[in-house]
DNA sequence: CATTAAGTTAAAGTTAACTTTAACTATAGT
DNA sequence: ACTATAGTTAAAGTTAACTTTAACTTAATG
């Protein structure tokens, strides 16, 4: 009850937290190509939804724009072309690698910042000791 | 033998595959400053060397050079501040949670890109099946 | 010691990813 | 039918993150 079928900008924009000035644009830089009314407004389906938020995930990672449409394909592109598919194929492979050695890096990351973390737990501590060592 | 213990900008720039004036421009933003030869020039140390993987790591998972600044602090924020710690304190307890969410993030990506290999490789055979229909 | 390679700053230029604006059209509610 | 709200395009504007350039200085090398 909850799910509708279809969606305008501005539903999709505001359930997915973007303004519709950025959908537009995504459509601009062919990335989404969303179906019109009779009156040339844009119309989403659950499936354009789905396509946009895989590019925001993809943005999360530090993947441009550029990058997501090779991973994900641009909208236009001919996808009955043997050679594109397989194209697509080894880029999708690639990807697939690197989101592996991301995790590893995401798992670093982690590291650091609980490194880090101690690091200035001390320090307050440190610090602590300090105040009551020269006012009492 | 390996590892020394002080470099260049040009020898950390190359090391790390960004240009020298990536790394002035991380200066210029307080996110490194570097110790200076009596002609002025800038020497690096392993520490610093850290620093900058660190940033280059943040930037990977699409935080900003703001974010970073604030996740690994401005190098010449005063640290001693009991508050300025403490403010630190809570940003990386935030950031270390982002990670988590991140990482259930990069399971839905890697997700996302199995399937569409597994849409690429269907779609592929569908193509061959069709070719060995038409041509004999 | 002269020349080449590398470093320095300040300022201007570039690119990606949006955002805003202006002028206009479509849709929904009373 | 009127009006408010939402949508449309094309073009210009903005911001972050660099990069390039120019004019100059320092360091390394035959």
């Amino acid at each position: 009850m909850n799910d509708k079928k279809q969606f305008t900008i501005s539903e999709l924009a505001s359930s997915l937290e973007i303004s519709p000035s950025t959908i537009r644009f995504y459509e601009e830089k062919k990335l989404i190509k969303p179906a019109r009314t009779s009156g040339n407004q844009r119309i989403y389906t659950r499936k354009d939804r789905a396509r946009l938020k895989l590019i925001l995930r993809g943005k999360r990672f530090g993947f441009s724009l550029d990058e997501i449409a090779e991973i994900i394909g641009f909208w236009d592109v001919e996808v009955n072309e043997k050679s594109q598919i397989q194209k697509s194929l080894s880029y999708t492979d690639k990807r697939i690698e690197e989101v592996r050695l991301r995790r590893n890096e995401l798992d670093l990351l982690e590291e650091d910042m609980r490194a880090m973390r101690t690091h200035l737990l001390n320090r307050l501590k440190e610090l602590e000791q300090e105040e009551r060592g020269s006012i009492k």
